[in-house]
DNA sequence: TCAATAATACAAGAACTATTGAAATATAGT
DNA sequence: ACTATATTTCAATAGTTCTTGTATTATTGA
């Protein structure tokens, strides 16, 4: 993943509005929701929703279909998934030692198998 | 994990800059780095560095550690796992068939387990 | 075609964020 | 105490984002 879509990705969640539409988003599933019905859960202005939705859809955060005369939004979840990998895949490179991540959440898996202390995979 | 945090914290990783210096910072796991260190191995001017270590730190993304005259920053790792679990802790709650997450990442147990109740392809 | 509805586009202003340079604070070593 | 170094703070400015109201586009059904 490149760092402007990285940046984008986070840009679309850090307002509470989009933050609200996301999560929304995610526990309809592949559901989705149509724009209308986003913006009178929220009790939002439409007009308002839409600015953020369409924010959302160019970062590649959600997805949109035409059904008609509405658009359904959904959220796009792999590429939340690629993100995450994106943002720990550096994470504690060649020294599992050094990691930050509590043992049972392990980042890396060489956390969890090896206790070697400074270096040498032995394999 | 409250709104507000997790929207601070997705603020934190929006700019180009701070992405740069937590990617860095969870390369160093424990070790982290002393915010000269950082500024001048990303190239930046010191107090812009400064500037947003400060934010980053406020927002509970990084910590820091007094060491004499530097100051030592780490990536807050365990932070940024709660982030994740808040983003996704609503994924398809309840209908596991709904699920957007590819089956290989499954996010939620449930869809690991149970067959796809709506198009069943069997093993 | 006409009216109603769904959604988006546009424009204006307030509010916020980022960058820069200069100044201030604090620690370490002499 | 004095100087050098590490970092932060402050002020000014440029640029960006958010919200609101209004207007426009597009689809549906009569």
């Amino acid at each position: 993943m490149e760092k402007h879509t990285a940046t984008k990705l986070f840009e679309s969640l850090s307002s509470g509005i989009r933050l609200d539409i996301y999560r929304l988003l995610v526990k309809c599933g592949r559901d989705g929701m149509v724009a209308g019905q986003i913006a009178a859960t929220l009790d939002l202005p439409p007009n308002n929703v839409s600015f953020h939705l369409k924010g959302m859809n160019h970062a590649g955060l959600v997805t949109v279909e035409q059904e008609g005369r509405f658009q359904r939004y959904r959220a796009n979840l792999p590429q939340m998934l690629e993100l995450i990998a994106y943002l720990t895949e550096e994470c504690c490179a060649g020294h599992p030692e050094h990691c930050l991540v509590p043992p049972a959440e392990s980042c890396c898996p060489e956390a969890a198998r090896s206790p070697t202390p400074t270096s040498s995979p032995e394999s």
